[in-house]
DNA sequence: ACCCAGGCGGGCG
DNA sequence: CGCCCGCATGGG
Protein backbone atom coordinates (compact mmCIF):
# COMPACT_ATOMS: atom_id res chain seq x y z
CA UNK A 1 0.00 0.00 0.00
CA UNK A 2 0.85 3.26 -0.81
CA UNK A 3 -0.19 6.55 1.22
CA UNK A 4 0.04 10.00 0.03
CA UNK A 5 -0.66 13.12 1.94
CA UNK A 6 -3.25 15.18 0.27
CA UNK A 7 -4.93 18.33 0.65
CA UNK A 8 -7.34 19.73 -1.40
CA UNK A 9 -8.88 16.65 -2.85
CA UNK A 10 -12.34 14.94 -2.98
CA UNK A 11 -12.66 11.03 -4.28
CA UNK A 12 -16.46 11.32 -4.59
CA UNK A 13 -16.46 14.38 -6.24
CA UNK A 14 -13.78 13.43 -8.64
CA UNK A 15 -15.31 9.97 -9.17
CA UNK A 16 -18.45 11.31 -10.01
CA UNK A 17 -18.37 14.55 -11.70
CA UNK A 18 -18.23 12.36 -15.97
CA UNK A 19 -14.68 12.27 -16.14
CA UNK A 20 -13.62 8.45 -17.55
CA UNK A 21 -13.13 7.08 -14.13
CA UNK A 22 -17.12 7.92 -13.63
CA UNK A 23 -18.13 5.82 -16.72
CA UNK A 24 -16.61 2.45 -15.89
CA UNK A 25 -14.74 2.37 -11.74
CA UNK A 26 -16.52 1.24 -9.01
CA UNK A 27 -16.86 3.47 -6.10
CA UNK A 28 -18.28 3.13 -2.71
CA UNK A 29 -19.33 6.36 -0.74
CA UNK A 30 -19.68 4.35 2.34
CA UNK A 31 -16.07 3.24 2.31
CA UNK A 32 -14.91 5.72 0.31
CA UNK A 33 -12.71 3.28 -2.18
CA UNK A 34 -12.74 3.31 -5.52
CA UNK A 35 -12.09 0.20 -8.05
CA UNK A 36 -10.79 0.35 -11.49
CA UNK A 37 -8.58 -1.31 -13.92
CA UNK A 38 -5.21 0.19 -14.10
CA UNK A 39 -2.69 -1.30 -16.53
CA UNK A 40 -2.56 -5.39 -16.37
CA UNK A 41 -4.40 -5.06 -12.21
CA UNK A 42 -7.06 -4.09 -10.40
CA UNK A 43 -6.48 -0.93 -8.54
CA UNK A 44 -8.26 0.53 -5.42
CA UNK A 45 -7.98 3.61 -3.54
CA UNK A 46 -9.14 4.29 -0.40
CA UNK A 47 -9.29 7.90 1.08
CA UNK A 48 -9.81 8.87 4.78
CA UNK A 49 -9.69 12.41 6.13
CA UNK A 50 -11.62 15.17 4.57
CA UNK A 51 -11.43 16.99 1.38
CA UNK A 52 -9.31 19.90 2.79
CA UNK A 53 -7.07 17.55 3.99
CA UNK A 54 -6.54 13.69 3.94
CA UNK A 55 -4.22 10.46 3.07
CA UNK A 56 -4.72 7.97 0.09
CA UNK A 57 -3.82 4.91 -0.33
CA UNK A 58 -3.72 2.90 -3.13
CA UNK A 59 -3.16 -0.71 -3.72
CA UNK A 60 -1.66 -1.83 -7.13
CA UNK A 61 -0.82 1.24 -7.86
CA UNK A 62 2.55 3.28 -7.54
CA UNK A 63 2.78 6.37 -6.05
CA UNK A 64 3.60 8.13 -9.09
CA UNK A 65 1.01 6.74 -10.88
CA UNK A 66 -1.39 7.16 -8.06
CA UNK A 67 -0.57 11.39 -8.00
CA UNK A 68 -0.63 11.67 -11.99
CA UNK A 69 -4.12 9.66 -12.21
CA UNK A 70 -5.51 12.19 -10.01
CA UNK A 71 -4.08 15.36 -10.66
CA UNK A 72 -2.17 15.67 -7.31
CA UNK A 73 0.45 17.50 -8.57
CA UNK A 74 -1.80 20.30 -9.55
CA UNK A 75 -1.88 23.66 -7.21
CA UNK A 76 -5.03 23.89 -6.08
CA UNK A 77 -4.92 27.34 -4.54
CA UNK A 78 -3.76 28.88 -7.59
CA UNK A 79 -6.21 27.28 -10.05
CA UNK A 80 -8.73 28.38 -7.31
CA UNK A 81 -7.31 31.78 -7.58
CA UNK A 82 -7.57 31.71 -10.99
CA UNK A 83 -10.79 30.37 -11.59
CA UNK A 84 -12.67 32.07 -9.21
CA UNK A 85 -14.00 34.88 -11.30
CA UNK A 86 -17.35 35.85 -9.58
CA UNK A 87 -19.73 34.19 -7.79
CA UNK A 88 -20.98 31.31 -9.56
CA UNK A 89 -17.34 29.61 -9.92
CA UNK A 90 -17.02 30.44 -6.10
CA UNK A 91 -19.96 28.81 -5.30
CA UNK A 92 -18.53 26.15 -7.27
CA UNK A 93 -15.31 25.50 -6.14
CA UNK A 94 -17.04 25.74 -2.12
CA UNK A 95 -19.87 23.43 -3.01
CA UNK A 96 -17.05 20.84 -5.01
CA UNK A 97 -13.82 21.86 -3.04
CA UNK A 98 -11.84 18.89 -4.00
CA UNK A 99 -12.57 17.68 -7.45
CA UNK A 100 -10.31 17.19 -9.57
CA UNK A 101 -9.17 16.42 -13.23
CA UNK A 102 -7.99 13.19 -13.86
CA UNK A 103 -5.11 11.86 -15.79
CA UNK A 104 -6.65 9.37 -18.79
CA UNK A 105 -5.29 6.78 -20.74
CA UNK A 106 -5.92 8.31 -24.35
CA UNK A 107 -7.25 5.09 -26.07
CA UNK A 108 -10.06 4.70 -23.17
CA UNK A 109 -10.67 8.61 -23.35
CA UNK A 110 -11.64 8.21 -26.78
CA UNK A 111 -13.84 5.26 -26.23
CA UNK A 112 -15.33 6.97 -23.14
CA UNK A 113 -16.45 9.99 -25.09
CA UNK A 114 -17.48 8.80 -28.52
CA UNK A 115 -19.85 6.74 -26.38
CA UNK A 116 -20.98 9.90 -24.59
CA UNK A 117 -22.23 11.56 -27.68
CA UNK A 118 -26.41 11.98 -27.40
CA UNK A 119 -26.46 10.06 -24.35
CA UNK A 120 -26.56 10.24 -20.60
CA UNK A 121 -24.57 9.45 -17.56
CA UNK A 122 -26.01 6.82 -16.42
CA UNK A 123 -26.22 4.86 -19.72
CA UNK A 124 -22.91 6.22 -21.07
CA UNK A 125 -21.47 4.03 -17.59
CA UNK A 126 -23.86 1.09 -18.44
CA UNK A 127 -22.31 0.27 -22.08
CA UNK A 128 -19.00 0.94 -21.18
CA UNK A 129 -18.73 -1.84 -18.53
CA UNK A 130 -20.62 -3.72 -20.76
CA UNK A 131 -18.00 -3.51 -23.16
CA UNK A 132 -15.12 -3.73 -21.14
CA UNK A 133 -16.34 -7.13 -19.62
CA UNK A 134 -17.23 -8.19 -23.08
CA UNK A 135 -14.12 -7.14 -25.26
CA UNK A 136 -11.61 -7.04 -22.27
CA UNK A 137 -8.85 -9.19 -20.91
CA UNK A 138 -8.98 -10.99 -17.68
CA UNK A 139 -7.11 -9.81 -14.27
CA UNK A 140 -7.08 -12.79 -12.51
CA UNK A 141 -6.73 -13.24 -8.68
CA UNK A 142 -4.54 -15.29 -6.76
CA UNK A 143 -6.86 -18.41 -7.31
CA UNK A 144 -7.07 -17.39 -11.08
CA UNK A 145 -10.36 -16.06 -10.68
CA UNK A 146 -11.18 -13.52 -12.90
CA UNK A 147 -12.18 -10.27 -10.78
CA UNK A 148 -12.51 -7.82 -13.26
CA UNK A 149 -11.45 -7.07 -16.73
CA UNK A 150 -9.02 -4.86 -18.40
CA UNK A 151 -10.05 -1.92 -20.64
CA UNK A 152 -10.18 -3.35 -24.17
CA UNK A 153 -7.71 -2.13 -25.87
CA UNK A 154 -8.25 -0.86 -29.75
CA UNK A 155 -7.07 -4.33 -31.45
CA UNK A 156 -9.23 -6.37 -29.74
CA UNK A 157 -12.20 -3.68 -30.77
CA UNK A 158 -11.62 -4.28 -34.50
CA UNK A 159 -12.86 -7.69 -33.95
CA UNK A 160 -16.09 -6.74 -32.10
CA UNK A 161 -18.75 -7.54 -34.59
CA UNK A 162 -21.74 -4.93 -35.48
CA UNK A 163 -23.91 -6.88 -33.40
CA UNK A 164 -22.16 -7.68 -30.52
CA UNK A 165 -21.49 -4.14 -30.12
CA UNK A 166 -24.76 -3.02 -30.80
CA UNK A 167 -26.27 -5.64 -27.73
CA UNK A 168 -23.71 -4.01 -25.32
CA UNK A 169 -26.07 -1.13 -26.15
CA UNK A 170 -24.12 1.42 -28.42
CA UNK A 171 -26.66 2.03 -30.37
CA UNK A 172 -25.59 4.30 -33.84
CA UNK A 173 -21.92 5.26 -31.52
CA UNK A 174 -20.86 1.46 -32.98
CA UNK A 175 -19.76 2.37 -36.18
CA UNK A 176 -17.55 5.16 -34.45
CA UNK A 177 -16.14 2.83 -32.31
CA UNK A 178 -15.51 0.32 -34.77
CA UNK A 179 -13.81 2.90 -37.47
CA UNK A 180 -11.76 4.61 -34.23
CA UNK A 181 -9.75 1.25 -33.35
CA UNK A 182 -9.27 0.53 -36.86
CA UNK A 183 -7.52 4.04 -37.17
CA UNK A 184 -6.12 4.04 -33.83
CA UNK A 185 -4.67 0.83 -35.21
CA UNK A 186 -3.43 1.56 -38.64
CA UNK A 187 -3.06 5.05 -39.34
CA UNK A 188 -2.31 6.72 -35.94
CA UNK A 189 -0.42 6.07 -32.61
CA UNK A 190 -2.22 7.88 -29.85
CA UNK A 191 0.67 7.99 -27.45
CA UNK A 192 3.07 9.89 -30.48
CA UNK A 193 0.75 12.66 -29.63
CA UNK A 194 1.32 13.76 -25.61
CA UNK A 195 4.20 16.23 -27.08
CA UNK A 196 1.93 18.47 -29.63
CA UNK A 197 0.43 21.98 -28.87
CA UNK A 198 -3.27 21.69 -28.01
CA UNK A 199 -4.40 22.78 -31.65
CA UNK A 200 -2.07 20.21 -33.05
CA UNK A 201 -3.12 17.52 -30.75
CA UNK A 202 -7.07 18.18 -31.65
CA UNK A 203 -6.07 18.40 -35.82
CA UNK A 204 -5.42 14.87 -35.35
CA UNK A 205 -8.65 13.75 -33.26
CA UNK A 206 -10.87 15.15 -35.45
CA UNK A 207 -9.26 13.37 -38.04
CA UNK A 208 -10.94 9.94 -36.40
CA UNK A 209 -14.52 9.37 -37.70
CA UNK A 210 -16.99 10.49 -34.57
CA UNK A 211 -14.75 12.85 -32.74
CA UNK A 212 -15.71 16.70 -33.64
CA UNK A 213 -14.77 19.54 -31.87
CA UNK A 214 -16.32 19.09 -28.60
CA UNK A 215 -15.03 15.05 -27.71
CA UNK A 216 -11.56 16.48 -29.38
CA UNK A 217 -11.56 18.81 -26.34
CA UNK A 218 -12.56 15.82 -23.73
CA UNK A 219 -9.84 14.06 -24.76
CA UNK A 220 -7.52 16.69 -24.99
CA UNK A 221 -8.05 17.48 -21.39
CA UNK A 222 -8.53 14.19 -19.90
CA UNK A 223 -6.65 12.47 -22.38
CA UNK A 224 -3.39 14.75 -22.55
CA UNK A 225 -3.63 17.00 -20.12
CA UNK A 226 -4.33 19.93 -22.07
CA UNK A 227 -5.51 22.52 -18.97
CA UNK A 228 -6.60 25.20 -21.73
CA UNK A 229 -9.00 23.04 -23.54
CA UNK A 230 -12.86 24.03 -22.81
CA UNK A 231 -15.18 21.62 -24.05
CA UNK A 232 -18.45 22.67 -24.47
CA UNK A 233 -21.70 20.34 -24.18
CA UNK A 234 -24.77 21.39 -24.12
CA UNK A 235 -24.74 21.40 -19.95
CA UNK A 236 -21.94 24.08 -20.19
CA UNK A 237 -23.57 25.96 -23.14
CA UNK A 238 -26.72 26.13 -21.18
CA UNK A 239 -24.55 27.11 -17.80
CA UNK A 240 -22.32 30.11 -19.55
CA UNK A 241 -25.82 31.31 -21.27
CA UNK A 242 -27.67 31.38 -17.95
CA UNK A 243 -24.97 32.78 -16.14
CA UNK A 244 -22.96 35.32 -18.36
CA UNK A 245 -25.09 36.15 -21.49
CA UNK A 246 -28.77 36.72 -19.28
CA UNK A 247 -30.12 33.35 -21.07
CA UNK A 248 -29.42 34.69 -24.31
CA UNK A 249 -28.22 31.65 -26.78
CA UNK A 250 -24.81 32.40 -27.81
CA UNK A 251 -22.64 30.44 -30.48
CA UNK A 252 -20.08 27.82 -29.66
CA UNK A 253 -17.32 29.98 -31.40
CA UNK A 254 -17.82 33.12 -28.65
CA UNK A 255 -18.37 30.82 -25.84
CA UNK A 256 -14.70 29.30 -26.43
CA UNK A 257 -13.30 32.99 -26.66
CA UNK A 258 -15.15 33.71 -23.60
CA UNK A 259 -13.83 30.95 -21.55
CA UNK A 260 -10.17 31.62 -23.08
CA UNK A 261 -10.23 35.33 -22.03
CA UNK A 262 -11.80 34.69 -18.85
CA UNK A 263 -9.80 31.74 -17.86
CA UNK A 264 -7.09 31.09 -19.72
CA UNK A 265 -4.78 28.05 -19.05
CA UNK A 266 -6.87 27.15 -16.62
CA UNK A 267 -10.02 26.99 -18.61
CA UNK A 268 -10.10 23.23 -18.37
CA UNK A 269 -10.55 23.05 -15.21
CA UNK A 270 -12.96 26.19 -14.95
CA UNK A 271 -15.25 23.98 -17.50
CA UNK A 272 -14.95 20.93 -15.22
CA UNK A 273 -16.32 22.93 -12.33
CA UNK A 274 -18.87 25.05 -14.58
CA UNK A 275 -20.21 21.43 -15.81
CA UNK A 276 -20.80 19.77 -12.79
CA UNK A 277 -21.83 22.56 -10.75
CA UNK A 278 -24.10 24.10 -13.44
CA UNK A 279 -25.83 20.15 -13.90
CA UNK A 280 -26.33 19.74 -10.45
CA UNK A 281 -28.09 22.94 -9.82
CA UNK A 282 -30.90 21.21 -12.45
CA UNK A 283 -30.76 17.66 -11.02
CA UNK A 284 -31.77 16.11 -14.27
CA UNK A 285 -30.93 12.97 -16.11
CA UNK A 286 -28.57 11.40 -13.74
C1' DA B 1 -46.77 10.30 -25.85
C1' DC B 2 -42.91 13.53 -26.00
C1' DC B 3 -38.34 15.27 -24.83
C1' DC B 4 -33.70 14.76 -23.62
C1' DA B 5 -28.84 13.03 -23.09
C1' DG B 6 -20.81 15.49 -21.85
C1' DG B 7 -22.41 15.25 -30.75
C1' DC B 8 -21.16 14.00 -35.22
C1' DG B 9 -21.26 13.28 -40.27
C1' DG B 10 -23.39 14.36 -44.34
C1' DG B 11 -26.23 16.97 -47.37
C1' DC B 12 -28.11 21.19 -48.89
C1' DG B 13 -28.35 26.20 -49.82
C1' DC C 1 -19.09 28.64 -44.71
C1' DG C 2 -23.80 27.87 -41.80
C1' DC C 3 -27.91 25.26 -40.96
C1' DC C 4 -30.59 21.03 -40.46
C1' DC C 5 -31.39 16.34 -40.12
C1' DG C 6 -30.99 11.45 -38.75
C1' DC C 7 -28.72 8.58 -35.83
C1' DA C 8 -30.32 4.19 -31.16
C1' DT C 9 -31.78 3.82 -26.64
C1' DG C 10 -33.55 4.31 -21.97
C1' DG C 11 -35.21 7.45 -18.44
C1' DG C 12 -38.08 11.38 -16.82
Amino acid sequence: MNDLDVRAFSLKHTFESAQPLTFYADYNDATQSLLFPSGQKLAMIKFSGSSRQGIISAANMSRAAVVKRFGLADNMQRIYKNIRTDSFMADAIEEYYGMRVTHNDPWETVVCFILSQVNNVKRIRRITKKIIGTYGSPILDAEGNTIANRFPTAVQLIEASKQELIECGTGFRWRYLKSAAEYCTENLDLYGLYRKSYDQLKQELVAISGIGEKIADCIALLGYGKMESFPIDVWVKRTLETVYFRGRKQKIDKLHRFAAARWGSYAGYAQQYLYWHGRQMRLLNG
